[in-house]
RNA sequence: GGUCGCGUAGCUCAGUCGGUAGAGCAACCGCCUUUUAAGCGGUAGGUCCUGGGUUCGAGUCCCAGCGCGAUCACCA
């Protein structure tokens, strides 16, 4: 290791010392990205120059003319190959590559020592013509190279990059810079995430922000995290949903609200589960379940025709293809359920003989319609088809604490999940607005809480007193953004869509 | 948390039956003005994840631990 970094701190100190330049470079004024210094090619120009040069060659007297566009750029040294009198570079940057040549003779010596001597992983300023190599490569023929930053880390593998991926995740930045299609689906991240937002514009709703450190972890059934306020001295709990604070924005007045942000649950890690992760949670007022069920489908339609390369809303994932064609298949939850397993789901006997084949913690204390849940978790969820995105419907209210139950069958709910390549990619309500009902509500999940849930879960009294100055019906929306981007970009790994998740530190 | 797999040079990977630790890239020295995983000649580089154990002898077998991955459980 120590060898290796030698190396590299020697050229330092010589460039310094010897060559009297500042190896960490400056202010560069007039660069242009790689990829646009590629597009400014112009073959004409290239073709007169070589002619002029050769004709040249057999005539000393004649004037070489070039006329080939010249260009400055910046990146990052990802190959080298010096020959001789002739040094090869191929830079990076956020926009892809670009080959630069450097000859002795179109250079100062000094510039010359400098390109024999870089490493993988110098960041350089070039400036000359854009032509090609006698390949055909686009090339930039430097006639200045500076160095603008020294890299003293010795770099990974040259053609795989890190493959390990716990490299990969701690040494985020070297990830991108050795593997393109690393910053790619970053950037492609970013644009998704803005289309997103202007999505939502469009549709006529509001962004806003939330707290992300609550007194009461509330909204969600997630274990949070703690922490602590010195000065009140209070414990309060890093958000796992954002849901109770959204809908006092509906009693405050605005009728369409969302927030893009992080969510804490302090659970499980796996290829879904990153312990802090961002989603997408909506609410209208006078809304209800099925017009977040509309808004849903034409905001995944949209982001899988942005990315997809035909003019179908198609995207591959792994093995599959996934459709996000409209309307997405929608299924009953008791259909999908009686459909799987044969019997009525509130055939509670059957249910419950069923759960038996199943390892669920103190099963026989569990209420009926959990068991119906875990039951259909188990067996129904995954017998639908990964390659369709669908809504499946008409959940139990008892699994549903804040949601409207239907009037003519008051046990189910307005409430839908949507799946895609067998994860849930979120869930919406016709949300619940009598404050009676959900006090109720709340007190019956309370009761059946265990005493470490209690410490983090009280009743909110506040959120309760905004439904008593009232909130118009509404539908409410929560998305997994990071989900939908894996979708998107065809990561198998949450953590691959995440730029730096969660490790367990060294 | 359970089960399974992986951990060898800076990186990517071999390492057979338990018998002297290997290659490519990267690095260093030399040659080379059109390379495309450039090439040629030479040099150097190791806590085989950690700690125990078995053995005349352990990268290799056993136990424990750590980290990562897969899967299950958990996560309405």
């Amino acid at each position: 290791m120590d060898r290796l970094e030698h190396a590299r701190r020697e050229k330092l100190r010589r460039w310094r010392e010897e060559f009297g330049f500042e190896p960490y470079g400056r202010r560069v004024d007039g660069l242009v990205a790689l990829a646009e210094a590629r597009a400014m090619l112009d073959a004409a120009a290239h073709e007169a120059y070589n002619e002029s040069k050769s004709a040249a060659k057999d005539d000393p007297s004649a004037k070489i003319v070039d006329r080939r566009p010249r260009a400055k750029v910046a990146g990052r040294c990802v190959q080298h190959r010096p020959m001789g009198k002739l040094v090869f570079l191929r830079l990076r940057d956020h926009s892809g590559d670009l080959q630069i040549s450097i000859s002795k003779s179109d250079v100062e010596g000094q510039m010359f020592t400098l390109a024999k001597k870089l490493d993988y992983g110098d960041i350089v300023v070039a400036e000359g013509p854009v032509g090609m190599t006698q390949k055909g490569e686009v090339c930039i023929w430097a006639d200045r190279l500076e160095l603008h930053c020294k890299s003293l880390a010795p770099p990974p593998e040259k053609y795989h990059g890190l493959t390990d991926p716990e490299l990969r995740y701690r040494h985020r930045y070297v990830d991108m810079y050795a593997s393109p299609e690393t910053i790619r689906v970053f950037q492609l991240r970013s644009e998704l995430v803005a289309r997103m937002r202007r999505f939502m514009e469009t549709w006529g709703y509001l962004e806003v922000e939330t707290p992300m450190m609550q007194p009461i972890a509330g909204g969600a059934a997630a274990r949070p995290f703690v922490t602590h306020h010195n000065a009140l001295d209070i414990d309060l709990y890093l958000r796992v949903a954002p849901e109770l604070y959204l809908k006092r924005l509906l009693v405050g007045g605005l009728p369409r609200v969302y927030e893009i942000n992080r969510c804490f649950r302090n659970e499980g890690i796996d290829r879904t589960h990153n312990p802090e992760f961002t989603t997408l949670e909506a609410y209208e007022a006078f809304g209800d379940c099925w017009s977040m069920l509309d808004l849903t489908e034409a905001l995944l339609h949209e982001l899988a025709l942005s990315v997809s390369e035909a003019d179908r809303p198609i995207v591959p994932y792994g093995e599959l293809e996934i459709d996000y064609s409209r309307p997405f298949d929608r299924v009953r939850y008791d259909e999908l359920f009686s459909r799987t397993l044969g019997f009525q789901m509130t055939d509670f006997a059957k249910v419950r003989a069923k759960a038996g084949e199943l390892t669920i913690k103190d099963a026989d204390k569990l209420d009926d319609w959990l068991l119906v849940n875990e039951v259909y978790e188990h067996f129904c969820e995954p017998t639908l088809d990964p390659s369709r995105p669908t809504f499946v419907t008409d959940y139990p209210s008892a699994v549903s604490p804040l949601t409207r139950p239907q009037q003519d069958r008051p046990e189910l709910c307005e409430r839908w999940e949507l799946l895609a390549a067998g994860t849930e990619l979120g869930t919406a309500y016709t949300e619940l607005n009598d404050p009676d009902v959900q006090r109720a509500k709340f007190t019956e999940q309370l009761g059946g809480a265990d005493e470490e849930v209690q410490t983090f879960r009280s009743l909110d009294e506040d959120f309760l007193n905004a439904l008593r100055v009232g909130m118009p019906p509404a539908g409410g929306l929560g998305l997994g953004v990071d989900r939908m981007i894996m979708l998107m970009t065809n990561c198998s790994s949450i953590r691959d869509v995440i730029l730096f998740p969660l490790l367990r530190p060294h």
